[in-house]
DNA sequence: AGCACGCCGACT
DNA sequence: GTCGGCGTGCTC
């Protein structure tokens, strides 16, 4: 009798038990995927934890469906590093391993299975249950596995979807968000029947009438004869500004024929210039700090101002370890937001370096995993987002973390909730790898841990080239709306400045922290606002679709015309926004180009870089965004930066509003003046004398961390006390209460005053669900395990009551 | 987390 | 008289 534990990608704190046959168990290795059954209908992709013959007590063990992979695609020190995270954020192996893995590999019963957009031929070669899944695919271009399996009429449909998938034939899909990129590109050639001179007149006469058709076709002779290579269905459509119905009427009418070739999606084409920037002296002097900070440290923080050109630095240090023939790491913040790095880091290491992140199709990933696995060298370096810390590196060196006071690094939902900085800490101990951390505005924790000897510390203070620091300028706008010195969101300062910077032909930043037009709609009548019905929140107001929206559950509405609760038509418009900002720009300045860039501008990896490369043509000239902006743009034209107004920054109800604000602040200003002449940075604000922003102002991080510091000490928090965030869900509001109460009760028999709440967070209710936190804040000196213990033992009685069966718990450790 | 089993309201 | 609402409990 043998047997193999799995980990199955659920929430449950567990493996599971299943039998397996002599040979299965001969086979097996820790961290294959096997297909199992699990529960009445479903079957999962679990990952084989251990191998053994020990009969469990207690219940009948049910049989592996069957085995999926040939070697394992998980590392033994992958699986302890995973261990490792899921007993520090209290979550199951299962939810880190859904995390981790590129959703291809778990195929679930969620997946949507598509066709190969590949035109497949060999029908003879598929058995029969395959035959009738591509059959049914033919008829309707998505299909839901489940659909699968009552096509099939059979449950392990598992096997006959991985040869499919095996074969090209299909692919599948998982989230919403995944953007399909074809690995095949679509070619378009003249049919062999008119290659012929005469055939060719007399198709081109027959088309005399079809102009379109006729006029693509004229391009296609035109491509050919100036490039001789292969003509890609793309470019002719371009070229010939053809639909691609057109297209399809040539293909079906079998004068053009489809072709296709496969373009490796990890492939780079540029031009790589093997020489690296030469270090200016400062970097020099830093790079050789690290390196002999590492022989005492294995985690180093590199301070470096905005543009002081840690980059170059980063890139001296990963061609040394390449050079050794070992791998490297680089994890950024939203990878998608710093295209013009990747291409920086791509002309350096051309075709070594591979690109990790969420955002890429799961085929894209799948294969940077498999190249990562097997050590090839195209996988050497590894950018990516916080999800590339989970890939199967075997000789890892170093990790680089760039950007690491960026709270993007931290996953909040759902499980598990890690922050992917301090899991690359760990991970670089079980690698015996170094660890670099870069930011010209470290977190509080970081540069406390720096400065308390647990990191080494690297400072950079100039910036590249010596150009200055931008000239940063408060604004009172409360002392300037006194004096009617402001029009619309402007005071006469700010478009004083920019009317100079547009006169010289320079470029403008605007920036915003709000998204939307103007978010809040009220009635001047009777003060009501509009709220969602799902969520405690009031609904905002987007203009250009003349809606009203909830940013919590997508509940949307048309806007009305009168008010809802006294029908008076004084409806007056709260707050401010981009959309806003642009609308009064196109006003005040209507000869400059105005863009702007946020969520709604920028969704989608292409609309986001056409907005880069118009700003770097300099066809935009003002450019007005929200956080997205703050993120390593790199831009020489730009002399001016707005800030719009810093309060809504300063007034965010978190303990660390302050430390955000000035980290925001300080990257926004950062973009302005990059070259010999100095920037000027104008921050608008109803409180100049804040502390933060005279600490922005004079660029004094030092200050700021000292008066933040104490604050922390203060009030308990990190870098001081660690926290760990309970929430309780519930449809039923004097459930939640009871509940998080009964809970809070129980911790506080063992934490005393160190237990908060239970209340309610600024937003009460989401989705239906009302909500209540708990916050247990925990000494330097308390053991985190044991305090973690206990919350899992409150837990576990938590779970046996029944009154509280439907309330959702979620624990967030280091919840900041 | 799913998902099935199971017990009470608005429809043919 | 049924379809289906989501409460509750289990998953090797």
């Amino acid at each position: 009798m043998y047997f193999i534990d799995a980990i199955l990608p659920i929430p449950l704190k567990q493996t599971f038990t299943y039998s397996v046959n002599k040979d299965e168990a001969a086979f097996l290795k820790q961290g294959m995927r096997v297909a199992i059954p699990f529960g009445k209908s479903k079957v999962y992709t679990g990952i084989v934890y251990q191998v053994h013959d020990q009969p469990p007590v207690g219940y009948e063990t049910k049989s592996i469906d069957h085995i999926l992979d040939e070697k394992p695609i998980i590392t033994t020190l992958q699986l302890k590093h995973w261990e490792w995270l899921a007993a520090y954020y209290m979550c199951s192996l299962g939810e880190v391993i859904k995390a981790a893995l590129p959703s291809a590999f778990l195929l679930e019963s969620e997946t949507i299975i598509k066709l190969s957009s590949r035109n497949f031929q060999d029908e003879e070669s598929l058995t029969d249950d395959e035959f009738v899944l591509y059959e049914a695919l033919q008829h309707q271009s998505s299909l839901h596995i489940n659909d699968a399996r009552t096509i099939l009429d059979r449950k392990n449909i598992v096997s006959i979807i991985q040869k499919l998938l095996d074969k090209n034939i299909i692919e599948v899909e998982e989230t919403v968000y995944e953007q399909y990129v074809p690995k095949l590109k679509r070619y378009i050639k003249l049919s062999q029947k008119y290659t012929s001179e005469e055939k060719l007149r007399e198709l081109l006469d027959s088309l005399t009438r079809a102009h379109k058709q006729r006029e693509v076709l004229m391009h296609l002779f035109m491509l050919h004869t100036q490039t001789k290579k292969p003509i890609s269905s793309t470019a002719l459509q371009k070229k010939s500004e053809a639909s691609a119905a057109t297209l399809k009427a040539l293909i079906d009418k079998g004068i053009l024929e489809e072709y296709y070739i496969q373009h490796d999606r990890v492939a780079f084409s540029g031009e790589t210039s093997s020489e690296i920037k030469t270090l200016n002296e400062a970097q020099i002097k830093a790079y050789e700090e690290i390196k002999t900070s590492f022989e005492t440290n294995d985690t180093v923080l590199l301070h470096g101002v905005t543009s002081s050109g840690k980059t170059e630095i980063y890139v001296r240090l990963i061609e040394e370890v390449i050079a050794s023939g070992k791998q490297v790491l680089y994890m950024l913040p939203e990878i998608a937001l710093t295209t013009q790095l990747i291409t920086r880091l791509q002309k350096y290491f051309g075709e070594k370096i591979s690109v990790y992140h969420s955002k890429f199709s799961v085929n894209e990933r799948v294969e940077v995993w498999n190249n990562v696995l097997a050590e090839k060298p195209k996988a050497q370096v590894v950018i990516g987002a916080r999800s590339s810390l989970f890939l199967p590196f075997k000789n890892l060196a170093l990790i680089i973390v760039d950007e690491e006071h960026e709270p993007s690094f931290k996953q909040y939902s759902p499980a598990p909730r890690y922050n992917a900085r301090d899991s690359a800490i760990v991970l670089a101990n079980l690698q015996k790898a170094k660890l670099l951390m870069g930011s010209a505005t470290p977190s509080l924790e970081s540069y406390h841990n720096a400065k308390s000897g647990k990191f080494g510390l690297v400072t950079l203070k100039k910036r590249f080239g010596n150009v200055l620091m931008p000239e940063i300028e408060l604004v009172d706008i409360k002392e300037k709306t006194r004096k009617k010195q402001m029009t619309g969101h402007f005071s006469d300062r700010l478009l004083e400045e920019m009317r100079e910077v547009l006169k010289n032909g320079e470029q403008v930043i605007l920036f915003q922290n709000r998204r939307g037009f103007s978010p809040v709609v009220e009635c001047t009548t009777c003060g009501v606002s509009p709220q969602c019905p799902n969520c405690d929140v009031s609904l905002t107001f987007h203009q250009h679709k003349n809606q009203l929206r909830c940013h919590y559950c997508g509940y949307h509405m048309a806007m009305m015309q009168s008010c809802i609760a006294c029908g008076s038509e004084t409806l007056d418009t709260k707050g401010f926004g981009t959309e806003q900002i642009e609308t009064e720009l196109k006003t005040l300045f209507p000869n400059s180009k105005v863009a702007r860039m946020d969520q709604d501008t920028a969704k989608g990896k292409h609309a986001y870089s056409k907005l880069i490369e118009a700003l770097e043509n300099e066809e935009i000239d003002i450019l007005v965004g929200t956080q997205m902006l703050a993120k390593g743009l790199d831009f020489r034209n730009i002399s001016l930066v707005g800030v719009m107004n810093a309060d809504s920054l300063l007034n965010f109800p978190d303990f660390r509003a302050h430390e955000r604000s000035f980290q925001l602040l300080q990257q926004v200003s950062g973009r302005a003046g990059r070259t010999q002449k100095r920037g000027k940075v104008l921050i608008q604000t109803y409180n100049p004398y804040h502390q933060i922003l005279k600490q922005v102002s004079v660029n004094d991080y030092g200050e700021m961390y000292k008066e933040q510091m104490e604050e922390r000490y203060n009030f308990k928090y990190p870098p001081f006390f660690r926290t760990i965030k309970i929430t309780f869900k519930d449809k039923n509001l004097a459930r939640v209460q009871k509940a998080s109460t009964w809970f809070g009760q129980a911790l506080e028999i063992a934490f005393k005053e160190n237990v908060l709440g239970p209340e309610p967070p600024p937003i009460g209710r989401i989705k239906n669900k009302y909500i209540n936190n708990l916050l247990v804040k925990i000494p330097k000196n308390q053991s985190l395990e044991k305090t973690k213990k206990y919350i899992d033992n409150v837990q576990r009685s938590f779970n046996a009551i029944k009154e509280f069966s439907s309330v959702r718990i979620t624990i967030d450790v280091d919840n900041y």
